[in-house]
DNA sequence: CGCCTTTGACCGGCGC
DNA sequence: GCGCCGGTCAAAGGCG
């Protein structure tokens, strides 16, 4: 897989990439002079950051990221119109309470490997968005983690990946990684 | 054969 | 009540 690079507009997710091969680099958790290219944290008025965003557990921030994104509207109706339409989204995402949390990669991708199997189960265009969104459930029986993707339609090389919920159970190809070095540890304590 | 993606249909919430 | 929109379902088909 190719390199990715993440820029995640208020707060790190809570989830780190598991995969080593897979070189995630998080901006806001690094000065941007430490990247080779730095990624500025960006809002993007095709992307709908109301219903990315609208998070109960204090993950990521609504208010400061609607106002920044109300204002990069392009027209005075546009702006009105659109804020209209995230400030319903929000008010109907407040009703849920499962933690959420979105961020952005740089890659060519849409989908990344972050450990977890995926069983895709929808695919919708979205309005202001060229870019279709595809909806994935975490396939583990007992686990009800979904994900959504979308390509930008403004910069077409950055995906925006939002987790919803939080899993119940370790991540497989960790699992796969450790199970082996757990086995040898519990072999040689019992010298 | 099991697991996955694709895709049109369906449903519920919301504004008008 | 109607239409729009986002999210989900489920049948069909592909692939290893």
């Amino acid at each position: 897989m190719e390199g990715h690079e993440f820029s995640i507009p208020s707060t790190p997710p809570l989830l780190p990439p598991l995969n080593p091969s897979s070189p995630y680099l998080f901006t806001p958790s690094l000065p941007s002079s430490s990247l080779q290219t730095p990624l500025e944290p960006q809002i993007f008025s095709d992307i709908d950051w109301a219903t990315l965003f609208s998070s109960q557990s204090g993950v990521a921030e609504t208010g400061p990221m609607m106002e920044n994104s109300c204002a990069m509207a392009e027209s005075k109706g546009e702006e009105e119109k659109w804020c209209k339409e995230s400030k319903r989204k929000i008010s109907r995402m407040k009703k849920t309470s499962r933690p959420r949390f979105a961020f952005q990669t740089r890659s060519v991708d849409d989908i990344l490997d972050d450990g977890y199997r995926w069983r895709k189960y929808g695919q919708k265009a979205v309005k202001n968005s060229t870019y279709p969104r595809s909806y994935y459930r975490c396939t583990h029986h007992t686990c009800n983690v979904k994900k959504q993707v979308q390509r930008l339609s403004k910069d077409t090389s950055i995906v925006v990946t939002t987790y919803e919920g939080i899993h119940n159970h370790p991540c497989e190809k960790l699992m796969e990684t450790l199970t082996p070095l757990l086995k040898q540890m519990q072999f040689l304590a019992r010298f």
